[in-house]
RNA sequence: GGCCCCGUAGCUCAGUUGGAUAGAGCAGCAGCCUUCUAAGCUGAAGGUCGGAGGUUCGAAUCCUCCCGGGGUCGCCA
């Protein structure tokens, strides 16, 4: 939860300092009022010999203020170079104006960082707004394999990220405990059931789940119920199975999720959606579903009708025939899609309806939805669907995850369903290690396809990020278990430590190695701010990857010249000012790890 | 065939929401361990950003059309 909101970061006060001399432009005469600040950018520039920052202002306002943007970049630039936070100001290229801070500026947001501690990047973007956040809802039909995974961490990832940013996060999974599927499980976890009684079931039929994983359902039947099951009419066994079946299987699930350090604060199910309510107006259907469709259908946004057949190759079952519709096209969706079966049932669209509705209603205008890459075409529906059942007033951001391929050693590793051999997200979290598969799964953007390398991940551990990174935290924190040889009083725990580094000479810090690491520590608020906006949790990932790497290269330079090692055993007051900065780059080390869920170790042996 | 995603160094991928001379890792080449952990670092080499048009001060990024790969296509979820 934001604390005190915090004070704006380098980049946000920079900027402001450009509006603001922009705006002292338009009240002199020199630029028409009105103009449209919101493109301006300030950035770090791609050549870090042009200076700290960047700004695009003077390009990005030529067009409507009618000047040539160096003639406005000229003037900008002039009142800049006054600005308390900038030592020199350049006009470049097209009209770009770099920048260039007192050095004191990112001294003293190296102190922030160290008063900040683990919260530094913490910001108030999403000012306290609720947002829902709805990640796995993987079928409660089985344990979970990989393919769920990606989603899961992404998932997972993404709230951190958003609650990190100010928002108010629910964590929700959908449980599809409704449909046909679930059927099939309790037929399946039936069929176990006899054969924990001793019955010969033979080989498990097609179309039903053949994992071994339902024995213990089939085992739990036969000990709460014992044969009693067997006399009764399917329809009178079947809600009892299922019901035992889907709570284990949600407990199987939740097992998987935390060994992979996924949690949820909200598991909904789509049966409470469809399940009858209790007396109440009797003009209206008595579930959930039902009352979402009637309310679309007086909006009249739902209809009776006929779809044309799909294009191309058409379907050998196609079968015209009227059926209860959605107007989706009406919010920019290709056709109208059915709410109901052949059978008169909801279809799996219409309860979703029904539900995003539930989230409409308990208070989310923003949602994110993370879907796995089969479901892309499914998303144009369900947003049209919440802006018809929101008058317009939510927003819907499905974040789609790409395939996994699971590798070993470059050779696919084969995954059969139907023989239910499928390799298990737990299988592959204890190979390889929680940490190794959430930070893989964020090193790459959600819409990529990934390829998993068991192999790679763990035998060839140097190629892997994760571990790259994590020896940054990690030597971070050896140096600073080392200082005490050179500074006796420095005190252990990381408050106090951090306390009594902020005091020091920092302005010791002059070498490039260490200026380009206070400027690189200063730009993570930013990154945050950017992940978070985008929903983009990756960049987290990068920007620790750089990180670490100009850490570890500032570090070795050390090997040579031994005057740039961070502990120098006669100079305690440059040891001090290194720590400091040592002590900054762990925590934003340690707290971008958080961000991500993997953990931030104290050593690496 | 319609819709969605992807195409950037030999391979795996970034690219700061349209900015300056397109960047990392791996593989290969040339080097660095008497050290606060070499699980590390330095250097050289490697590119028609799939192709062609268009939008503008400026395009890997936005628009159109092709090419190639993946996904999906009334009643499954």
């Amino acid at each position: 939860m934001p604390t005190e909101s915090a004070s704006p970061h380098i980049f946000a006060r920079v900027l402001a300092s450009v509006r603001t001399a922009v705006s002292a432009m338009e009240t002199a005469g020199e630029l028409p009022a009105g103009l449209d600040l919101s493109r301006i950018l300030v950035e770090p520039p791609r050549d870090p010999t042009h200076g700290d920052m960047a700004t695009n202002a003077a390009m990005v306002l030529a067009k409507d203020a009618a000047k040539k943007p160096r003639e406005i970049a000229d003037n900008l630039a002039a009142r800049l170079a006054s600005d308390p936070l900038i030592e020199a100001v350049a006009v470049a290229g097209p009209g770009f104006i770099n920048l260039t801070l007192k050095p004191g500026v990112w001294l003293d947001e190296l102190k922030t960082v160290l008063a900040a501690g683990l919260e530094y990047g913490r910001s108030g973007l999403g000012a306290g707004e609720p947002i829902n956040v709805e990640y796995v809802s993987a079928n409660p039909t089985g344990p979970m394999h990989v393919g769920h995974c990606r989603g899961a961490v992404f998932g997972d990832a993404l709230a951190n990220l958003l609650d990190f940013s100010g928002y108010r996060v629910t964590r929700e999974y959908y449980i599809n405990d409704a449909g046909a599927q679930v059927d099939v499980l309790a037929s399946s976890a039936f069929l176990r059931y006899r054969e924990a009684l001793g019955q010969d079931i033979g080989e498990i039929p097609d179309g039903l789940y053949p994992g071994d994983y339902l024995k213990p359902v089939g085992e739990a039947l036969a000990s709460e119920h014992g044969d009693k099951l067997l006399k009764l009419p399917e329809a009178e066994w079947l809600p009892v199975v299922r019901s035992v079946a889907v709570t284990m299987m949600m407990a199987a699930i939740a097992e998987d999720l935390a060994a992979l350090n996924v949690r949820h604060d909200v598991f909904f199910s789509e049966r409470s959606l469809t399940a009858a309510k209790s007396a109440g107006d009797a003009n209206l259907p008595a579930d959930e579903v039902g009352r979402t469709i009637e309310g679309l259908r007086e909006a009249g946004l739902v209809y009776e009708g006929r779809l044309p057949p799909p294009k191309g190759a058409p379907p050998e079952d196609w079968e015209d025939r009227e059926q209860t519709l959605f107007r989706s096209t009406d919010f920019g969706d290709d056709v109208d899609r059915p709410l109901k079966k052949s059978d008169g049932s909801y279809t799996y669209f219409a309860s979703d309806i029904a539900y995003h509705k539930s989230k409409i209603d308990r208070g989310f205008c923003d949602m994110i939805d993370v879907w796995g890459a089969d479901h892309g075409g499914y998303i144009k529906r369900m947003q049209a669907a919440v802006a018809a059942v929101s008058g317009g007033k939510a927003t819907l951001d499905v974040k789609v995850v790409q395939l996994v391929r699971l590798l070993r050693a470059g050779v696919p590793v084969k995954m059969s369903k139907r023989a239910g051999d499928f390799v298990t997200l737990r299988e592959v979290v204890d190979e390889v290690g929680r940490d190794a598969v959430r930070f893989m799964m964020l090193y790459r953007k959600n819409d990529a396809v990934l390829d998993f390398d068991l192999a790679k991940v763990i035998e060839q551990s140097r190629e892997n990020p994760v571990f790259y990174v994590q020896y940054g935290h990690a030597r971070g924190q050896s140096v600073l278990r080392n200082a005490k040889e050179a500074l006796s009083d420095l005190p252990d725990t990381p408050e106090s430590r951090a306390k009594y580094l902020a005091k020091a000479a920092l302005e010791r810090l002059e070498h490039p190695g260490e200026r380009a690491l206070l400027k690189r520590l200063g730009q993570y608020p930013r990154v945050v701010e950017a992940a978070a906006a985008s929903h983009e949790p990756h960049r987290i990932a990068f920007y620790l990857y750089d990180l670490a790497s100009e850490l570890h290269g500032h570090w070795t330079q050390g090997n040579q010249a031994p005057h740039l090692r961070f502990i120098i055993l006669d100079d305690p007051t440059i040891t001090a000012a290194r720590l400091a900065l040592v002590q900054g780059i762990v925590n934003v080390l340690a707290s971008g790890l958080a961000l991500l869920g993997v953990e931030a170790p104290q050593e690496m042996r």
